[in-house]
DNA sequence: GGCTATGAATAAGC
DNA sequence: GCTTATTCATAGCC
């Protein structure tokens, strides 16, 4: 769409990449939200500017901001571990830190969901176990 | 666009919303493919269908794949979670403990880099204390 | 899932 | 960022 049809490769010049991402950006986000609104859907949508800021969408499922703050830190983290130059250390460490944070909460409810299904399962034995003899249940 | 404007609120219609979502989902992953390439943009896309089969595009950073990748599976897991009926609890477990050993070998990378840094800045320190006196470094 | 009329997104240019 | 000429995505149908 625009003026003339525009062939999809990458753009050699950072200035037009990043002109370009601005605009596109605002029409995929806007893309996203109709897509996950009118269908009811869950949607996640996360782009990082080509100077690394990221840009998110989530739609519905709100359990899911959580995976993708997770995906964006990651990420970012990612992204200045390949362009390390700088001694940036306190910063780095205080990142890694709320990862790590965020991961063994992440664990802890995995954790406890086990638990649950374990003592969930026992309980459904012994409620078998305590049934009078019939077709055996498959 | 189309022959009509259509006002972006939640179709009632189940029917009507899967196919909404089949003919939208094909425009938004081209929409984010376009502005993956063209801005050179890492970019991570998922999408769950009204039955929940998710779709997916990541864009440039493969790194964002095992992310996008855990959030499909939590949010499938979620989703199974909501519509608790049978005790497929076998298959559940199984799941969840995939999940963990994810969450763990994440904490492990996490926990190694956060050593090699205490590490790293401790040994700036001491590089710094055995220089000749000079301006102090801000 | 394919077909058009139509509404939207956006390429160039300011 | 704002405007406008164009191309693109898609609503309603089948």
């Amino acid at each position: 769409m625009g003026r003339k049809k525009l062939l999809i490769k990458r753009l050699e010049c950072a200035k037009a990449r990043q002109s370009k991402y601005s605009k596109r950006k605002i029409g995929i986000l806007k893309k996203a939200k109709e897509l996950s609104v009118l269908c009811d859907v869950d949607l996640a949508l996360v782009m990082f500017s080509p100077s690394g800021t990221p840009s998110v969408y989530v739609g519905k499922d709100k359990d899911l901001h959580r995976v993708v703050e997770r995906l964006s830190i990651m990420s970012i983290e990612d992204r200045e571990e390949s362009e390390w130059k700088n001694p940036h250390t306190i910063n780095d460490l205080a990142k890694l830190q709320i990862m790590e944070d965020h991961l063994v909460a992440s664990l802890d409810c995995i954790r406890a969901k086990k638990r649950d299904l374990i003592i969930q399962e026992q309980q459904n034995q012994s409620i078998q176990a305590s049934l009078p003899q019939g077709e055996p249940i498959i």
